[in-house]
DNA sequence: CTGCAAGTTGAAGCGGGGTTCAACTCAAGG
DNA sequence: CCTTGAGTTGAACCCCGCTTCAACTTGCAG
């Protein structure tokens, strides 16, 4: 098992199910040579590629999404590590504009809670755009009774 | 429309389709009288819970768990402005468990970056438990080729 | 050569979070 | 009244990310 790995091996070293593995390869995530007898085998760089998988969907990135990611990946050479770098470091900024939504999202939970209010239209916590605003007598900061 | 919202009236003030106010009713989310033709009518606390719900959402949290921290407000009176900041606080934690998470996915993110490995046995990005440890030759901290 | 674990496939199922549809009924203004 | 828009229902459907199953076939150790 020096060059290949077969989808147990795959499996048990990358934490996935085969099942996923497969549908992985479906969606054309990863790619697998086949035996004479037709199993899978692969190269072991696809270890790389479902260890970047598991990642990004970690950041709340979609499979099809990750795909057209890796899609960037050169075909013809295996990727050296500027080209996951490169890749990695787009998934940080996702990664930080997430961290700052949600750091808006407790600072503004925080607010709220100090006057109870969960208005819908002043609240920014529910209506970050204001995209509701003037609709007549509307929610009121505080709670009626 | 001074007591009561229709199921419109709702669904307007606070983006949210229709089909999904009463799928929430479904799901016991949220709750409404109805007239004697049997339509909806929302109390205008129910807004709240509306906004409760997708914030809630926002963070992560799903249905089921929204409705059981839903079901710990007293059925009896409408709730107050702390019943709410209480529930509110509970959110708190669960978001600055999240951000810790993913703020620590982003600095682990960037040391993978800065070697440009995904290495999946050594790699804390991928394996933080370090469960798959000791599985034989592995991966290695730098890329092959 | 045999026997058993490991691998193969397509189809179906699942849980979450809804949307869409058909076939009605209600409410309210002219 | 009558019309028209708003509401009602259950059932069916959708997308996502998988898992499970049945019915085989391969690979390899003894």
């Amino acid at each position: 098992m020096q060059e290949a790995l077969t989808i147990g091996q795959l499996s048990a070293r990358s934490g996935v199910a085969q099942s996923a593995l497969r549908y992985y390869e479906r969606l054309g995530l990863i790619r697998a040579e086949r035996t004479s007898g037709n199993q899978r085998r692969y190269h072991r760089s696809e270890l790389r590629r479902v260890a970047f998988i598991r990642i990004a969907q970690q950041v709340g990135i979609s499979l099809e999404e990750i795909r057209a990611a890796l899609d960037s990946l050169p075909a013809a050479r295996t990727p050296t590590a500027e080209d996951w770098a490169k890749l990695s470091t787009t998934w940080r900024a996702r990664l930080d504009e997430k961290i700052r939504l949600m750091s808006r999202l407790r600072d503004d939970l925080d607010a709220c809670i100090g006057c109870g209010c969960l208005s819908l239209r002043r609240c920014t916590l529910y209506n970050p755009e204001d995209n509701l605003a003037g609709e007549g007598p509307g929610a009121r900061l505080v709670l009626p009774g």
